[in-house]
RNA sequence: GCGCCCGUAGCUCAAUGGAUAGAGCGUUGGCCUCCGAAGCCAAAGGUUAUGGGUUCGACCCCCGUCGGGCGCACCA
């Protein structure tokens, strides 16, 4: 509709006044229903280019557009200037059979051919993933497949480090639990980890290598202990949330195969790094920054800044045309070094797209709950599941803008009722899935929909039509609770909808109608829940 | 001190530069003899932190101020 109305109008401007450069054609849906189905601004942004008000322009545009009766009903002028379109029903019904006819509705192949990798999670192999993780591996798997639905190849991709200092301590954390074990009085390293997990991966180790290790804290096979049974936990948190990777990247790689010391020969050519005091500098004040930062530091060792620079141009090399980053607040300061160094080396950093969320505020009895990682005091996300389940905690984690500051209550997540918004979006699925369990659910495909008339169904009609659009602009924008708007505003309208109109009782060709508006509200729910990674249940 | 993000109803948050700023929770009052009341309807609640600017039009863009978060290590 929107592609229809623009073409119109381009045509009628275009033929009104053949001089003025036309402006990008906006079509925009009003707030308030009296104001029509779509409206355009169109005449108020020509005013100047063809010097006549705004509302003497829209006036000419609206005898000058040829539009049928099958698309639009209605034109008016209104406010300062604006053009209110309303949709004719035959139109609407014409959608609704489109959604039946496609399983897939909502689908598009907007990024058809085009090659994306979405990294997230990345959490190194410590500990058990936090709720601060959570949003992190839920914004980056729907992000994953919100560009899956609009065409998309997409890569998802875990990176880590098993190399640092942290892992180390954890080794170090994993002999200390080890040997107290064994009855010897050896304390946890300073910095070390407190979590109960280290003692259960420590009696692993027991059961598995004997008891035979305590005397070397450096033996390898702590750390290795540790990193395997951490990773086998994270995999099994991300499983319950519906989050499979495809691939698991390891930093070391970045060393083996020479892109370390590749990257930084390159950034030597061109004068972006350099020695002294025996570190080597990367030249940020080239880039608009303060100071320069440390790339190796006078022990040898990289800091994180330069396999993160040599990591993304790996990506880029693989192949990947965009490849997300999901970063939290505490990496904001940082990405710019790494696109800058991107640019510099020849590639476009345009390529590398960055999403920064804010961090989550768990409220637990009705205070924020203060979370120190390494003390055992977090929670961790699969206590969040056993909570609330899997669906809340997806759905809490997506429902607000990336942007904003997250508060997770708990006490809200819990409340299996009217407190909680993704019961309201599952109850409208499974509600129509009992109606059409009572009714003669089994209609033809063929069935006349132009009984469709009352308001609340073409309303109805009108918001599923939306659905496509939305589901790309939420991919576009990587704001997955653009998504969740839509599908409550659906739920709303169905609600509205069951209200008003019933099926049992109403004559053959109507109900026969009604029942197929019921299907395609469905499978638009279904979809849209599932590419928020969140069940539709047929019963509650 | 510098950089980035955020200040919208009592609380948690929506709103491509558009028309009368919307939801949920909480508060108050209605609706089940009837396809699921996990639902629906209604009331109350706002100078969009604040002061300027840009324009036909600003919650949105620009500048200042105040308040909150996160960064500003030869830590990752």
């Amino acid at each position: 509709m929107q592609a229809y109305l623009i073409e119109r109008l381009r045509s009628a401007a275009s033929r009104l006044y053949p001089d003025a450069a036309l402006p990008d054609i906006q079509i925009e849906k009003p707030r308030q229903p009296e104001h029509g189905d779509a409206a355009t601004n169109l005449a108020l942004m020509l005013t100047k280019v063809v010097g006549k008000p705004p509302r003497v322009v829209a006036q000419e545009l609206v005898e000058a557009m040829e539009v049928d009766t099958d698309h639009i009903t209605a034109m008016e002028i209104a406010g300062p200037g604006f053009i209110n379109f309303r949709f004719s029903p035959s139109w609407l019904h014409r959608r609704l059979a489109a959604i039946l006819a496609d399983e897939a509705y909502g689908r598009s192949n907007k990024l058809a051919g085009k090659r994306y990798m979405v990294e997230f999670v990345s959490a190194n192999p410590t500990g058990p993933l936090t709720v601060g993780h959570g949003r992190n591996a839920v914004l980056g798997d729907t992000i994953a497949r919100l560009y899956e639905w609009i065409g998309a190849d997409v890569t998802r991709e875990y990176y880590f480090n098993n190399a640092g200092r942290q892992m180390r301590v954890l080794g170090e954390s994993v002999h200390a639990r080890y040997a107290q074990e064994l009855g010897l009085d050896v304390a946890l390293p300073e910095g070390g980890y407190e979590g109960e997990y280290i003692a259960d991966i420590a009696r692993a180790l027991r059961v598995r290598e004997g008891d035979a290790l305590a005397s070397d804290p450096h033996d390898p096979r702590f750390k290795e202990a540790a990193e395997h049974l951490i990773f086998e936990d994270i995999k099994q948190t991300l499983d319950r949330l519906q989050i499979r990777m495809n691939t698991f990247f390891n930093e070391d790689d970045l060393y083996k195969d020479g892109s370390i010391e590749s990257v930084l020969a390159k950034l030597r050519e061109k004068d972006l790094a350099y020695d002294l005091d025996g570190a080597v500098w990367f030249r940020t004040t080239a880039f608009g920054k303060e100071k320069d930062t440390v790339l190796v530091k006078s022990t040898g060792e990289p800091t994180y800044r330069l396999p993160d620079i040599a990591y993304h141009v790996k990506k880029l090399e693989r192949g990947f045309d965009v490849c997300v980053d999901v970063f939290g607040a505490d990496h904001i300061a940082t990405y710019p070094d790494v696109l800058s160094a991107i640019d510099t080396l020849g590639f476009d950093s345009k390529r590398i797209d960055v999403l920064i969320y804010q961090f989550v505020t768990i409220v637990k009895d009705g205070v924020p709950y203060k979370m120190s990682t390494r003390k055992a005091n977090f929670i961790t996300l699969d206590e969040l599941m056993d909570e609330v389940g899997a669906d809340v905690t997806r759905f809490f984690f997506l429902m607000r803008s990336p942007g904003t500051h997250l508060e997770f209550d708990i006490a809200q997540a819990k409340e299996a009722g009217e407190k909680n918004p993704v019961f309201y979006l599952q109850y409208a699925h499974a509600r129509i899935h009992s109606i059409l369990r009572k009714v003669e659910s089994d209609v033809e495909a063929s069935v006349d929909l132009s009984p469709l008339t009352h308001p609340s169904e073409l309303k109805l009609l009108k918001t599923l039509a939306d659905f496509p659009e939305a589901v790309l602009s939420s991919a576009l924008s990587k704001e997955p609770h653009r998504l969740i708007n839509i599908l409550n505003e659906i739920a709303v309208d169905f609600h509205r909808f069951y209200h008003d109109c019933r099926i049992l009782g109403e004559e053959a060709s109507l109900a026969a109608a009604r029942t197929r508006l019921l299907h395609g509200v469905a499978r638009v729910m279904k979809n849209g829940l599932t590419i928020l990674g969140i069940s539709a249940p047929d019963k509650m």
